[in-house]
DNA sequence: ATAATTCATGCAATCGGTTGCATTATCTTT
DNA sequence: AAAGATAATGCAACCGATTGCATGAATTAT
């Protein structure tokens, strides 16, 4: 029942033709030494017979694989199967598959990715990475070889390594001074204990646009935590400690600027009127939550196509490592809970 | 500067070492016939010659991948990802690889995958199938050969497959008399226009409901759609201009159940007062609208983690096909959108 | 008609592990 | 110490597609 039902090989079609596996091999491609009969007997054929490739047997000879492999720190999240969407649609209309891997945050984790990526074979990786990956040195095994490497939204610099970034400084900038403009002047910023520069980048651009109001940065609101959903809710227990209560939030992403929205409603603050509240991601709760959420949104589809569509354009040498960082464009969206002032 | 830096192969180290290339393949692994300090001597040399071993030669002559092929609907939804991030953390444990492939709703993309993955030669295929797949005939490639092709979620109904479900009927059934107890007697049901069982049995489930506690079922009460955010509005519209006004709201899934909700609410209706509103996921968005929505826990990660782990335990023969049917346990979620008797 | 040229195909080595079987080294047993 | 049993290693044939080079066939030039 379960027979081993032998796979056809270009050996079989070969024998069936009476021609050599070497002139199967090229009439299936596009060799220009084939007579043209003879590849449409071939094409016939193989169609016929039910032939399909053996990619082991290419790729080991050939030493390369289609594949990309891609590397985040989780996929549980509406951001990041956005962009493993859009990164999967690329890929697949240009023949490549994806490997996906998740590093759990853990720098480790990610070093083992890297490895089995390595060992995999595969043509290129795309990564975003853990929290607190610093060091570029586990990806030596690529950067060696001249692997073409792209990082994306969570990146580290590389001569060889293109990054695809939005410019967070600046959309933390963008954010912070409409906080402000919208009455905010005790502002607590929540933020990721992280090494990586997404986060500092997004603090500068909140410390800066307090400087350029003439108002004090004070260490004291910064909160860095995970950023989780419970790190809303405990940002929330500490604001309402504070004495005197901010008038502000500006959380680095949305799931925890939610929690802590809600957290704070909970207890009886007004949003937007005590306190206003603005997220990152522009995450699909941030247009449930009451107060509607001002947020930033941030293209992860088109992030994820051009992720892959930059890492196939360069592994097909249609394009060399010159460019060295992408920045995609990031929106500021205003919603109720920031609007104190409505137009 | 990017030379070709010869790969390391298990000839070098067996030259390093005056052994045969087998005694190093063995070595390698955990052959029984090498001996304990000759095994230690290759790994160590492996180590420091930076050996990685070549995963088509080994492919090619094992005819095995160690890669999972896995094909869903869509990526960018909160279920799939947590559904994949579930695979992915089983099939990395277990040393295998997933490939994965959206089919964007159509059979005909699902086709293609299904060869793609085929071609890949993944050594088996989890499935949650476009909506209007019925037939099976495009896993034939696969089923011929048996290769193990497991379902989730959305599923098809074969001898040779495992499926992995909740039980969709009863789950609807307990939202739907739930609802009643509620109070509801008009009570629309929301459902996708596909040919799936899923939100078949669901809508069964709901019919069912209603039998059992003596309400008539009415045809123009189930609106059939995609069940998109923007589904949800427009059943809202429809729910408004119904007379007499609908009591309750059962969706088939928590986002359209969202919008919906959203939308009755933004036309004046109090929820759960005059409508209680249920959806299906328990997304995480479920908790934050307001009222909180009353929902369908459906464990995602779980079913990730179980269909991965069911798959390999078949590949690595610890278990036949026997199992045909895995249900995993749901849970009714209750939340404000229904409640109007708090206890 | 023969040589020169072009075109189409075949030969055979190669990619790097894997594995059945043969062989050699080592250990028991008497 | 010799014979038999057992453990450890090597040999060589694979897996199936690719590709540089050689060969044979067809075409053109002389």
């Amino acid at each position: 029942m379960s027979g081993p039902h032998k796979e056809i090989t270009i050996y079989d079609i070969a024998a069936a033709l009476s021609l050599s596996p070497a002139t199967v091999s090229r009439g299936l491609k596009d060799h220009p030494a084939i007579r043209k009969d003879t590849r449409k007997r071939i094409l016939d054929k193989a169609r016929e017979m039910g032939y399909q490739q053996n990619m082991f047997a290419s790729n080991l000879r050939r030493s390369r694989t289609n594949t990309i492999g891609v590397i985040v720190p989780r996929l549980n999240s509406y951001f990041m199967s956005v962009v493993i969407a859009g990164m999967e649609k690329v890929a697949n209309a240009a023949g490549y598959n994806l490997i996906i891997s998740q590093s759990a945050e853990s720098v480790k984790k990610e070093e083992t990715n890297v490895r089995t990526l390595y060992n995999s074979r595969v043509d290129g990786l795309l990564v975003s990475v853990a929290y607190d990956s610093e060091s570029l040195s586990h990806f030596n095994l690529f950067l060696d070889k001249n692997i073409p490497l792209i990082f994306f939204d969570r990146v580290l610099d590389h001569p060889q390594c293109t990054s695809l970034v939005i410019d967070n400084y600046k959309a933390a900038y963008e954010v912070t001074t409409h906080l402000i403009r919208q009455g905010g002047t005790r502002i607590v910023h929540l933020t990721a204990r992280s090494k990586g520069a997404v986060y500092a980048d997004r603090l500068r651009g909140y410390q800066q646009a307090l400087r350029d109001n003439n108002l004090a940065f004070d260490e004291s609101l910064v909160l860095a935590g995970n950023l989780s959903e419970l790190a809303g809710a405990e940002a929330a227990r500490a604001i309402l400690a504070m004495n005197p209560l901010p008038d502000g939030v500006f959380s680095a992403n949305d799931s925890s600027a939610v929690s802590c929205l809600q957290a704070l409603k909970q207890a009886g603050i007004k949003i937007p009127e005590q306190i206003i509240v603005a997220g990152f991601n522009n995450d699909p709760i941030s247009k449930v939550v009451e107060p509607n959420l001002t947020t930033v949104n941030y293209p992860g589809e088109e992030m994820g196509e051009l992720a892959a569509s930059t890492l196939i354009r360069r592994l097909d040498r249609l394009e060399g490592a010159s460019l060295n960082t992408i920045v995609l464009r990031h929106e500021l969206i205003v919603r109720d809970s920031t609007l104190r002032k409505k137009p």
